[in-house]
DNA sequence: GGGTTAATCTTGAATGATTCCAGAAAAGGT
DNA sequence: ACCTTTTCTGGAATCATTCAAGATTAACCC
Protein backbone atom coordinates (compact mmCIF):
# COMPACT_ATOMS: atom_id res chain seq x y z
CA UNK A 1 0.00 0.00 0.00
CA UNK A 2 2.57 2.66 -0.88
CA UNK A 3 0.74 6.23 -0.33
CA UNK A 4 3.97 7.52 -1.02
CA UNK A 5 5.28 6.00 -4.34
CA UNK A 6 8.65 3.87 -3.38
CA UNK A 7 11.48 6.33 -3.62
CA UNK A 8 13.24 4.65 -5.67
CA UNK A 9 11.25 4.14 -8.24
CA UNK A 10 10.38 8.05 -8.18
CA UNK A 11 14.19 8.80 -8.38
CA UNK A 12 14.64 6.28 -11.80
CA UNK A 13 11.20 7.72 -12.99
CA UNK A 14 12.68 11.04 -12.86
CA UNK A 15 15.93 9.69 -14.22
CA UNK A 16 18.48 10.11 -11.24
CA UNK A 17 20.63 7.57 -9.74
CA UNK A 18 19.59 6.53 -6.43
CA UNK A 19 21.71 7.71 -4.07
CA UNK A 20 21.31 7.22 0.02
CA UNK A 21 21.70 10.85 0.39
CA UNK A 22 18.64 11.45 -2.46
CA UNK A 23 16.88 8.95 -0.25
CA UNK A 24 17.34 10.29 3.19
CA UNK A 25 15.68 13.55 1.70
CA UNK A 26 12.95 12.16 0.16
CA UNK A 27 12.26 10.77 3.09
CA UNK A 28 12.89 13.66 5.15
CA UNK A 29 10.29 15.99 3.17
CA UNK A 30 7.99 12.79 3.34
CA UNK A 31 8.05 13.59 7.08
CA UNK A 32 8.90 17.32 7.54
CA UNK A 33 6.73 19.24 4.71
CA UNK A 34 8.10 22.50 3.75
CA UNK A 35 11.26 22.08 6.10
CA UNK A 36 13.97 24.34 4.42
CA UNK A 37 17.31 23.04 3.36
CA UNK A 38 19.34 22.85 6.96
CA UNK A 39 16.65 21.00 8.39
CA UNK A 40 15.97 18.29 5.71
CA UNK A 41 20.20 18.14 6.23
CA UNK A 42 19.83 17.07 10.03
CA UNK A 43 17.39 14.74 9.42
CA UNK A 44 19.29 13.24 6.47
CA UNK A 45 22.38 12.94 8.96
CA UNK A 46 20.28 11.59 11.78
CA UNK A 47 19.58 9.16 9.05
CA UNK A 48 22.92 8.68 7.24
CA UNK A 49 25.93 9.26 9.44
CA UNK A 50 26.63 12.07 8.20
CA UNK A 51 26.53 14.05 4.59
CA UNK A 52 27.55 17.35 3.29
CA UNK A 53 25.43 21.01 3.32
CA UNK A 54 26.51 20.98 -0.09
CA UNK A 55 25.75 17.53 -1.04
CA UNK A 56 21.94 18.63 0.08
CA UNK A 57 21.92 21.54 -1.30
CA UNK A 58 22.83 19.55 -4.62
CA UNK A 59 19.95 17.08 -4.41
CA UNK A 60 17.49 19.77 -3.72
CA UNK A 61 18.57 21.14 -6.36
CA UNK A 62 18.49 18.20 -8.80
CA UNK A 63 14.86 17.39 -7.74
CA UNK A 64 13.76 20.90 -8.31
CA UNK A 65 15.01 20.82 -11.81
CA UNK A 66 13.10 17.56 -12.36
CA UNK A 67 9.65 18.61 -10.52
CA UNK A 68 10.60 15.60 -7.92
CA UNK A 69 9.82 18.57 -5.49
CA UNK A 70 8.60 22.15 -4.98
CA UNK A 71 10.59 25.18 -3.96
CA UNK A 72 9.09 27.55 -1.87
CA UNK A 73 10.36 31.07 -1.01
CA UNK A 74 8.28 32.89 1.71
CA UNK A 75 9.26 36.14 2.38
CA UNK A 76 11.14 36.32 5.22
CA UNK A 77 12.27 32.73 5.69
CA UNK A 78 14.75 30.66 4.03
CA UNK A 79 14.07 28.55 0.94
CA UNK A 80 11.26 25.79 1.78
CA UNK A 81 10.77 22.31 0.21
CA UNK A 82 7.86 20.58 -0.61
CA UNK A 83 7.47 17.02 -2.46
CA UNK A 84 5.60 17.81 -5.05
CA UNK A 85 2.18 16.43 -5.48
CA UNK A 86 1.09 17.49 -9.17
CA UNK A 87 -1.69 19.74 -8.00
CA UNK A 88 -1.35 23.35 -7.98
CA UNK A 89 -2.00 24.21 -4.27
CA UNK A 90 -1.12 27.64 -2.26
CA UNK A 91 0.37 28.45 1.34
CA UNK A 92 -0.82 29.91 4.45
CA UNK A 93 2.06 31.47 6.38
CA UNK A 94 2.30 32.65 9.50
CA UNK A 95 3.31 36.07 10.24
CA UNK A 96 4.81 35.41 13.62
CA UNK A 97 6.39 31.87 13.59
CA UNK A 98 7.05 31.68 10.17
CA UNK A 99 5.04 27.94 10.02
CA UNK A 100 3.44 27.00 6.75
CA UNK A 101 -0.02 25.49 5.60
CA UNK A 102 -1.14 23.66 2.46
CA UNK A 103 -4.21 25.21 1.33
CA UNK A 104 -5.67 23.96 -1.90
CA UNK A 105 -6.80 25.62 -4.69
CA UNK A 106 -10.13 26.41 -5.36
CA UNK A 107 -10.02 26.83 -9.18
CA UNK A 108 -8.08 23.77 -9.95
CA UNK A 109 -5.22 23.51 -11.94
CA UNK A 110 -2.71 26.11 -12.73
CA UNK A 111 -2.83 28.80 -13.31
CA UNK A 112 -5.56 28.83 -11.52
CA UNK A 113 -6.13 32.63 -11.92
CA UNK A 114 -6.31 35.16 -14.90
CA UNK A 115 -4.25 38.32 -14.40
CA UNK A 116 -6.44 41.85 -14.74
CA UNK A 117 -3.83 43.02 -16.85
CA UNK A 118 -1.03 40.79 -17.52
CA UNK A 119 1.60 43.33 -20.13
CA UNK A 120 2.41 41.30 -22.33
CA UNK A 121 3.70 38.80 -20.43
CA UNK A 122 3.07 34.55 -20.56
CA UNK A 123 2.14 33.71 -17.78
CA UNK A 124 2.27 30.27 -16.49
CA UNK A 125 1.86 29.94 -12.66
CA UNK A 126 0.02 31.80 -10.23
CA UNK A 127 1.26 31.70 -6.83
CA UNK A 128 -0.95 32.56 -3.90
CA UNK A 129 0.28 32.83 -0.53
CA UNK A 130 -2.13 33.95 2.34
CA UNK A 131 -0.48 35.77 5.32
CA UNK A 132 -1.62 35.84 8.76
CA UNK A 133 -1.57 34.39 12.31
CA UNK A 134 -1.26 31.19 12.96
CA UNK A 135 -3.58 29.27 16.10
CA UNK A 136 -0.61 28.65 18.14
CA UNK A 137 0.66 32.03 17.82
CA UNK A 138 -3.09 33.82 18.45
CA UNK A 139 -3.33 32.00 21.33
CA UNK A 140 0.28 32.90 23.24
CA UNK A 141 -0.22 36.42 21.89
CA UNK A 142 -3.71 36.58 23.53
CA UNK A 143 -2.12 35.67 27.04
CA UNK A 144 0.87 38.20 27.00
CA UNK A 145 -1.28 41.17 25.63
CA UNK A 146 2.34 43.45 25.27
CA UNK A 147 5.84 42.38 26.45
CA UNK B 1 -1.01 68.79 -9.20
CA UNK B 2 0.64 67.10 -6.69
CA UNK B 3 -0.15 63.60 -8.13
CA UNK B 4 2.55 62.30 -5.63
CA UNK B 5 2.36 63.35 -2.25
CA UNK B 6 4.47 66.13 -1.23
CA UNK B 7 7.50 64.32 0.51
CA UNK B 8 7.88 66.51 3.20
CA UNK B 9 4.19 65.83 4.22
CA UNK B 10 4.11 61.87 4.14
CA UNK B 11 6.79 61.59 6.09
CA UNK B 12 5.77 63.96 8.56
CA UNK B 13 2.14 62.32 8.19
CA UNK B 14 3.80 58.53 9.43
CA UNK B 15 5.32 60.73 12.15
CA UNK B 16 8.98 60.31 10.61
CA UNK B 17 11.87 62.83 10.73
CA UNK B 18 12.17 64.74 7.61
CA UNK B 19 16.17 63.64 6.70
CA UNK B 20 18.19 64.06 3.14
CA UNK B 21 18.39 59.96 3.00
CA UNK B 22 14.95 59.49 3.37
CA UNK B 23 13.58 62.03 0.79
CA UNK B 24 16.20 60.68 -1.74
CA UNK B 25 14.66 57.17 -1.15
CA UNK B 26 11.23 58.29 -1.56
CA UNK B 27 12.16 60.23 -5.02
CA UNK B 28 14.17 56.82 -6.12
CA UNK B 29 10.94 54.50 -5.54
CA UNK B 30 8.85 57.41 -7.36
CA UNK B 31 11.52 56.97 -10.13
CA UNK B 32 11.82 53.40 -9.85
CA UNK B 33 8.68 51.14 -8.97
CA UNK B 34 10.13 47.85 -7.39
CA UNK B 35 14.15 48.39 -7.08
CA UNK B 36 15.93 46.95 -4.64
CA UNK B 37 18.09 48.04 -1.72
CA UNK B 38 21.21 48.57 -3.74
CA UNK B 39 19.80 49.98 -6.96
CA UNK B 40 17.88 52.87 -4.17
CA UNK B 41 21.23 53.21 -2.35
CA UNK B 42 22.69 54.37 -6.30
CA UNK B 43 20.47 56.66 -6.85
CA UNK B 44 20.44 58.38 -3.31
CA UNK B 45 23.93 58.50 -3.80
CA UNK B 46 23.52 60.17 -7.47
CA UNK B 47 21.04 62.98 -5.56
CA UNK B 48 23.30 63.20 -2.03
CA UNK B 49 26.60 62.40 -3.20
CA UNK B 50 27.11 60.05 -0.38
CA UNK B 51 24.74 57.59 2.20
CA UNK B 52 25.45 54.26 3.68
CA UNK B 53 24.12 51.67 3.10
CA UNK B 54 22.93 51.64 6.19
CA UNK B 55 20.87 53.97 6.03
CA UNK B 56 19.19 52.81 3.31
CA UNK B 57 18.64 49.87 4.78
CA UNK B 58 17.49 51.77 8.11
CA UNK B 59 15.23 54.18 5.85
CA UNK B 60 13.62 51.13 4.25
CA UNK B 61 12.83 49.18 7.24
CA UNK B 62 11.38 52.57 9.35
CA UNK B 63 8.93 53.04 5.40
CA UNK B 64 7.92 49.65 5.67
CA UNK B 65 7.29 49.59 9.08
CA UNK B 66 4.86 52.69 9.10
CA UNK B 67 3.14 51.24 5.46
CA UNK B 68 4.45 53.83 3.81
CA UNK B 69 6.05 51.18 1.54
CA UNK B 70 5.62 47.90 0.68
CA UNK B 71 8.20 45.14 0.60
CA UNK B 72 7.77 42.34 -1.44
CA UNK B 73 10.53 39.89 -2.14
CA UNK B 74 9.93 37.26 -5.48
CA UNK B 75 11.76 33.88 -4.59
CA UNK B 76 15.17 34.45 -6.30
CA UNK B 77 15.83 38.13 -6.27
CA UNK B 78 16.37 40.39 -3.51
CA UNK B 79 13.97 42.43 -1.53
CA UNK B 80 12.30 45.03 -3.70
CA UNK B 81 10.46 48.03 -2.53
CA UNK B 82 7.51 50.03 -3.80
CA UNK B 83 5.81 52.80 -3.07
CA UNK B 84 2.16 51.82 -1.70
CA UNK B 85 -0.56 53.30 -3.17
CA UNK B 86 -3.05 51.38 -0.16
CA UNK B 87 -4.54 49.80 -3.18
CA UNK B 88 -3.57 45.76 -2.90
CA UNK B 89 -2.30 45.10 -5.88
CA UNK B 90 -0.16 42.23 -7.38
CA UNK B 91 3.14 41.25 -9.29
CA UNK B 92 4.06 39.79 -12.29
CA UNK B 93 7.52 38.43 -12.41
CA UNK B 94 9.56 37.27 -15.08
CA UNK B 95 11.07 34.34 -14.85
CA UNK B 96 13.81 34.77 -16.78
CA UNK B 97 15.40 38.41 -16.08
CA UNK B 98 12.88 39.61 -13.26
CA UNK B 99 11.42 42.68 -14.09
CA UNK B 100 8.48 43.08 -11.74
CA UNK B 101 5.14 44.44 -13.40
CA UNK B 102 1.87 45.51 -11.60
CA UNK B 103 -1.73 43.66 -11.82
CA UNK B 104 -4.63 45.27 -10.42
CA UNK B 105 -6.72 43.58 -7.93
CA UNK B 106 -9.97 41.94 -9.54
CA UNK B 107 -11.31 41.88 -5.69
CA UNK B 108 -11.19 45.36 -4.04
CA UNK B 109 -9.71 44.89 -0.46
CA UNK B 110 -7.35 42.71 0.91
CA UNK B 111 -7.54 39.94 1.37
CA UNK B 112 -9.13 39.41 -1.83
CA UNK B 113 -8.86 35.87 -1.73
CA UNK B 114 -10.56 33.30 0.35
CA UNK B 115 -8.24 30.06 0.98
CA UNK B 116 -10.23 27.20 0.89
CA UNK B 117 -9.38 26.07 4.05
CA UNK B 118 -8.25 28.68 6.52
CA UNK B 119 -6.43 25.68 8.99
CA UNK B 120 -7.36 27.96 11.76
CA UNK B 121 -4.85 31.14 10.97
CA UNK B 122 -6.34 34.07 10.65
CA UNK B 123 -5.59 35.42 7.54
CA UNK B 124 -5.02 39.16 6.80
CA UNK B 125 -3.47 39.35 3.01
CA UNK B 126 -3.46 36.94 -0.22
CA UNK B 127 -0.78 38.03 -1.64
CA UNK B 128 -0.44 36.54 -5.28
CA UNK B 129 2.29 36.40 -7.57
CA UNK B 130 2.46 35.52 -11.42
CA UNK B 131 5.10 33.96 -12.81
CA UNK B 132 5.84 33.77 -16.62
CA UNK B 133 8.09 35.47 -19.57
CA UNK B 134 7.87 39.18 -20.13
CA UNK B 135 7.57 40.76 -23.82
CA UNK B 136 10.84 41.76 -24.30
CA UNK B 137 12.22 37.76 -22.64
CA UNK B 138 9.86 36.55 -25.31
CA UNK B 139 11.41 38.37 -28.06
CA UNK B 140 15.09 37.36 -27.37
CA UNK B 141 14.19 33.69 -26.57
CA UNK B 142 12.74 33.69 -29.75
CA UNK B 143 15.59 34.57 -31.76
CA UNK B 144 18.15 32.78 -29.95
CA UNK B 145 16.29 29.05 -29.64
CA UNK B 146 18.97 27.69 -27.76
CA UNK B 147 22.88 29.08 -26.96
C1' DG C 1 32.14 -10.08 -11.62
C1' DG C 2 35.63 -6.19 -12.94
C1' DG C 3 36.23 -1.81 -15.75
C1' DT C 4 34.85 2.62 -17.46
C1' DT C 5 32.70 6.91 -17.37
C1' DA C 6 29.89 10.43 -16.07
C1' DA C 7 27.18 11.84 -12.29
C1' DT C 8 27.49 12.78 -7.56
C1' DC C 9 29.60 13.83 -3.03
C1' DT C 10 33.30 16.05 0.04
C1' DT C 11 35.83 19.83 1.79
C1' DG C 12 36.70 24.44 2.04
C1' DA C 13 36.33 28.94 0.57
C1' DA C 14 33.52 32.79 -1.63
C1' DT C 15 29.49 35.53 -2.45
C1' DG C 16 25.47 38.50 -1.81
C1' DA C 17 21.93 40.41 0.90
C1' DT C 18 21.05 41.88 5.15
C1' DT C 19 21.74 42.91 10.05
C1' DC C 20 24.28 44.15 14.35
C1' DC C 21 27.09 47.39 16.85
C1' DA C 22 28.97 51.74 18.84
C1' DG C 23 29.73 56.17 18.22
C1' DA C 24 28.93 60.71 15.52
C1' DA C 25 25.54 63.83 13.54
C1' DA C 26 21.40 66.18 13.22
C1' DA C 27 16.09 66.85 13.60
C1' DG C 28 12.51 68.88 16.55
C1' DG C 29 10.51 70.25 20.70
C1' DT C 30 11.26 73.51 24.83
C1' DA D 1 20.04 78.24 21.31
C1' DC D 2 19.88 73.68 24.03
C1' DC D 3 18.81 69.06 24.92
C1' DT D 4 16.99 64.61 23.93
C1' DT D 5 15.99 61.20 20.79
C1' DT D 6 16.18 59.55 16.40
C1' DT D 7 18.90 58.77 12.54
C1' DC D 8 23.27 58.15 10.02
C1' DT D 9 28.20 56.43 9.47
C1' DG D 10 31.70 52.86 9.20
C1' DG D 11 33.00 48.48 9.88
C1' DA D 12 32.41 43.89 11.15
C1' DA D 13 29.30 39.83 11.45
C1' DT D 14 25.68 36.60 9.98
C1' DC D 15 22.95 33.63 7.24
C1' DA D 16 21.63 31.09 3.20
C1' DT D 17 23.41 29.73 -0.75
C1' DT D 18 26.78 28.89 -4.41
C1' DC D 19 31.42 28.03 -6.56
C1' DA D 20 35.49 25.13 -7.32
C1' DA D 21 38.48 21.04 -7.49
C1' DG D 22 39.28 16.73 -6.40
C1' DA D 23 37.66 12.08 -4.47
C1' DT D 24 33.75 8.63 -4.78
C1' DT D 25 30.52 5.86 -6.64
C1' DA D 26 26.25 4.39 -9.26
C1' DA D 27 25.01 2.50 -13.54
C1' DC D 28 26.02 0.49 -17.94
C1' DC D 29 29.12 -2.64 -20.72
C1' DC D 30 31.68 -6.76 -21.75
Amino acid sequence: MPTLEDPVAQLRDAGLRVTRPRLAVIEALGRQPHADADTIAEAARDELGTVSTQAIYDVLKAFTAVGLVRRIEPAGSPARFELRVGDNHHHVVCRSCGVIADVDCAHGSAPCLTASNDHGFSIDEAEVTYWGICPDCAATTALEPSI
